[in-house]
DNA sequence: TGAAGTGTTCCCCTCTTGA
DNA sequence: TCAAGAGGGGAACACTTCA
């Protein structure tokens, strides 16, 4: 896929474990805090937008639904153009030559925890949470959808191999892992535009972990 | 996700005008019928999912929100599958041997008043409502879907040509055309997965006409 | 193990063609 | 005039590759 994503408008939310965990705290009440409450059905999907230079509806997904203003955007945080790789991946992906030597990036936990966290929210991203969650996460759109497009088949996989769920030991996990797939893609209203304002996973208010996706992620340890 | 709806499951609704005139004088009420007059035998195409062997979701449209209940599947009529010409189209198509040669189909004057009835309601339609609309107009789904696409081209030129609206002479107009572009496609609720249980467009109860999309459309001379 | 590459399908857009 | 063809883009999925 070639010059995928031109993503300008993509607005942005936070999507820090602090937002998250304070949200945690504040009941799931109102959360808009974030960039304020876009809500945006989406869901399923590759919802979009923002794509082309041309004003493209691409009411694939729910796009039909922008209800929300977009995010404003995080100031600081320069938006996670395509082509190159954000802080994160530089010491993993040295040189900035277009060398398609197929590196494998390593995410680092703080990265995967997000990630995980939002992918137990919901499956599909839109185009603006995307642009978010990358943002925040300092990594490129294309690398959080293709982070959501190999967690998806790996839960797929997941699926049809244990069947029969031994997960059953772990008391969150079901939870965690939210819905089976049938029907899940629907709740597309838990996400607006790019916020979750929606309670988190499984926090252990004990403990600083947090589990879902079948991990613990110390909540301390950031990467 | 992956069967996330193969499709076959489109619900059905019945776009015909009787149902439609039915409707507004039913005041919307439970217009949940079904499927039935679909037929549709197939088209010639690579219309979507059922051409694959593989089951793809394509989460793409409405699907994650079949509001109705999904059509019942005609038994006997398959779903508008693949390579051949349904009835309205036979005649201006002359032949089955796929000669590509550019025919230009001539769509009914039925069919054209649902699809522009139905375009004045929403500009994109979900794969399901696409499915529906095709078996009750008896026309491919790709014929829709590029009727759509045509029709959102001809709405743009008009649009940016005349800005100013000369339009305005006709009260309802406005109110037929829907929003201008801009955040219309948010009105996705309007069309549950295939039916459309929202007021219809602007009829005159005076008289057998219908007025919308720039157009009178005259109820009882139908073709 | 899992990020990324490859291949295929589908939808949308823009522009163009030709009956 | 307008349905349909053609080209281009984005995204999803299945599968594969290889640090």
């Amino acid at each position: 896929m070639p010059g995928t994503m031109s993503k300008e408008d993509a607005p942005c939310l936070r999507f820090t474990i602090d937002n998250i965990l304070n949200l945690k705290q504040r009941d799931g009440g109102s959360l808009e805090d974030g960039c304020n409450g876009a809500k945006q059905e989406e869901v399923w999907r590759r919802n979009d937008s923002a794509s082309k230079e041309t004003v493209k509806p691409r009411v694939h997904g729910e796009e039909s639904t922008p209800t929300g203003a977009p995010c404003p955007g995080i100031p600081g945080v320069p938006r996670a153009s395509s082509e190159k790789k954000p802080q994160d991946q530089q010491q993993h992906a040295p040189t900035e030559s277009r060398v398609k030597k197929k590196t494998r990036t390593i995410f680092s936990k703080r990265q995967i925890f997000q990630l995980e966290a939002t992918f137990d929210m919901k499956r599909y991203l839109s185009s603006s949470e995307r642009a978010c969650l990358a943002s925040s996460l300092q990594l490129t759109e294309t690398q959080v959808k293709i982070w959501f497009q190999n967690r998806r088949n790996k839960l797929k996989r997941q699926l049809s191999t244990d069947t029969e769920s031994p997960l059953a030991a772990e008391p969150y996990a079901e939870a965690a892992k939210g819905a089976p797939l049938s029907g899940f893609y629907k709740d597309s209203s838990l996400l607006g535009g790019c916020l979750l304002h929606v309670p988190f996973p499984v926090v252990y208010p004990h403990a600083p972990y947090v589990y879902f996706s079948n991990k613990y992620f110390g909540l301390f340890d950031a990467d």
